[in-house]
This record gives C-alpha cells, structure tokens and sequence, in this order.
RNA sequence: CGCGGGGUGGAGCAGUCCGGUAGCUCGUUGGGCUCAUAACCCAAAGGUCGCAGGUUCAAAUCCUGUCCCCGCAA
C-alpha cells in the first residue's frame, strides 16, 4: 500500500466515534479532516456542549468543520472540494448530502447505517429494531446516493439482539462492529473487489424518530409490548409511568414466569398493580394477564436504581411475607401523567 | 442566568423547619433454628453527614461560598 486512501469523516454522535477511531488507528487510510453539526445549546442550564465527534477531532489535531446547512455553505464546499478526497464517510451525521456534496469524492460516499437494509431506513433503527421485537439486526454499508438510506449496498454484518437487551446496550455493540465493516468495505472497494448491489426498494420499512410520548407506559398493554417499549426507550428518552403523582422511568425489565409456589398469590390483579417484590426487582401485572419483572427504575431526581431497593422505602408500609415471598398489597403503578406546563 | 429534586456506613432512605449520644429497611460477615430456604432468631463489622469557611459551649441541622448527581424543558 503505497498511498493511503484520503477520506473526510462525517458524523456527530457519541454512536459514530469508534469507527472514526478504527479509521485513524489504520495505516491504510488518511482522515483529512471531521464534519460535524453545530453545537446547540442542550442539556441543563443551557450549556454548550462540543458534539463527540468535534471532540475526537480535535483531540487528535484533525481539521473540525461545524456547517449549519452543509449544502449552502460555498466556504466548507470549497475546502471539501480542494482535499481531493477519494471518499466521504457518513455515520450519523445527521444531515442530508446533495447531489453537490456527493459529487465531490473521487470514490464516492459511504455511509454505515444500523440495520439490514431494506430495513429500517432512516434516523432511528436500533430503538426500532428492539420495540418492534426483532431477533437481530445488523449494520449495512452502502454507497450513498440521493435517497434516505436507499444506496446500492456493499458489505453487511449481522447481529443477534439479545431477549432483554436494550437500546443503549445493542448501539454501544453496533458502534464497535461499524468501524471494522467500515474499513473492509473501503479497502475492498477502492480495489475494485465489491459489486455494489441495489436494495429490494419494495420490502423497505421505516424507522422514524420517535415521539416523547411514545415512551408512556399504558399497562393495558400487552406484558410483551411493555418489555419491548421499556427496552427500545433506555437510556433514552426512557419509558416512563407514574407512582402516586411521580414520574418514574422503567429502565430494565424481563418476562416473570411465577413459579408453582408464588401463582396461588398472582392472580385477577390490575393492570399496573405491584404484585412481588423478589431479590430481582418488582413483578408488575400487565394488561393481557401475564407479569413483568421490573429490575431497575428511576424515580424523578435520583439516580436509576434496583427496583427493588425504592420499593424498600416508598413501599415498606405494605409489604408482608407470605410462603417467602415478599407480597405487595394495594400499590399500583398508573398511567403516564400529562406532561403539565 | 430556563424550572425543579438531591448528595447521611456497601444500597435505598429518615433525621435538617425548632442545634445537644448517628437512626431505619436491606446488604455484608459470624453464629443459631430448620429436611430446607430468598423465611425466622442472635451478634458483629462498617459513616471525615459532598467540600470549604463562618456563627456557637456545641453544627448532619443555622449563615456564606463551592463541587458533583439527577428529573422536566429545550
């Protein structure tokens, strides 16, 4: 390898800096420089936070371009223009490339994306992996093209989704295997090694960004909808519902088989009732008559915690012991509140 | 200066208003009971009360400053 291949990185989340980091620390390949969106003002008391990628850029030396609208920008085309890349990489970037943009790399465009494309197109596809209750998925590489996520593809990897895994958990997985499918598909293609093959455009399905109030817990609902809603929302924005007034976030869970002893005790409970409270956390009845075990929740202000250690406290007024079994009379968990102004 | 809650043995909390022996439910360790147990009984270890300064005979508690964590909203 004679020279290495001159790519321009873009991206902006925490999810895309271990590939941009597996493109550094490989000597096949030259990063001429990061683009990342602007920073915004997020987080509590308004602070103004570097975006991660800016951050990872910079720490390295590399060249960090902040475009607020990269397709009207003539100062950061023309700097683009001049780096005769031979690639642009896209990994959550975050906005959409022209025709323009596109043009510029000798190669072309590449963008990682978080699912076995057709599927699960566009901004959100690991939360939606998991609500939808998918047994895997996996990470596309594609060439970009003018589309959202419909580029001719090159290499895939497959990934299991584990029964109780949760958003956070499968992108932190996601995020570690993009950087090693990135740099195959590059070495490869620049060799003339990979066919680009078109997408079966008819069986694409969409994943769009989800609603704040698409995290409300309803407990009418199905057991396995609620696990499937708690585990696709954590970390965020977090499924949620309400405890005698208080918003609490339901961050762990899994399906609860009672055994022999505890069924004579679970039975005709109400949706949303706290029926059990065992070392593993909470057994909350849902809709459909079957049960959930709660393992880790949070309640407004305070940190996630076993579910088990706040029902020490805010429950201990009703719990009793029945066969060894620490029994909960009368508390329920409700509905999401309205979010009040 | 967007609104709000919080920092007390390993965990979760009470105590703060009204200053006076560091408390509760668990966990841990050891012992006991039991066919057995996540149940029950006995015992032990473990805390600069976020940090700094001030007031006081005396501060977890009152005053001032400061750091950190979190919920909402963006």
């Amino acid at each position: 390898m004679t020279q290495p291949i001159r790519v321009i990185f873009f991206g902006t989340p925490q999810f895309s800096v271990p590939t941009l980091q597996t493109l550094l620390n490989d000597s096949r390949f030259e990063v001429l420089g990061v683009v990342s969106q602007p920073d915004r003002p997020s987080g509590r008391g308004q602070k103004l936070l570097p975006t991660p990628i800016k951050q990872c850029g910079e720490a390295v030396g590399l060249k960090v371009l902040q475009p607020t609208r990269l397709r009207k920008d003539q100062e950061v085309l023309t700097w683009l223009k001049e780096q005769a890349p031979d690639y642009f990489v896209t990994i959550a970037f975050g906005q959409i490339l022209s025709q323009e943009v596109l043009d510029i790399p000798k190669k072309g465009t590449v963008n990682v994306h978080a699912s076995l494309l057709p599927e699960l197109r566009g901004a959100n596809p690991i939360q939606q992996a998991i609500l939808q209750g998918k047994r895997e998925t996996g990470i596309t590489t594609m060439l970009t093209d003018i589309g959202v996520d419909t580029g001719d593809m090159l290499l895939k990897t497959v990934l299991p989704i584990g029964e109780n895994e949760t958003t956070g958990q499968l992108m932190t997985r996601m995020a570690e295997a993009g950087g090693p499918l990135l740099v195959e598909t590059l070495a490869r293609h620049f060799a003339g090694e990979l066919t680009p093959r078109p997408q079966a455009h008819e069986k694409a399905t969409h994943a769009p960004k989800a609603e704040k109030t698409d995290a409300a817990i309803n407990w009418e609902s199905p057991a396995d909808l609620i696990h499937r809603q708690i585990r696709s929302y954590n970390p965020a924005p977090g499924a949620y519902c309400s405890f005698e007034g208080q918003r609490i976030k339901l961050l762990e869970a899994s399906a609860y088989h009672a055994p022999e002893h505890a069924k004579e005790i679970l039975k005709n409970d109400r949706p949303g009732q706290i029926c059990l409270m065992i070392k593993e956390g909470l057994v909350v009845a849902a809709g459909d008559g079957n049960y959930l075990l709660i393992q880790r929740l949070q309640p407004a202000g305070k940190k996630d915690m076993p579910s088990a250690d706040w029902a020490r406290n805010a429950l201990k007024e009703v719990i009793t012991v029945q066969d060894g079994l620490s029994v909960i009379h009368d508390k329920r968990f409700e509905a999401a509140l309205e979010v009040s102004v």
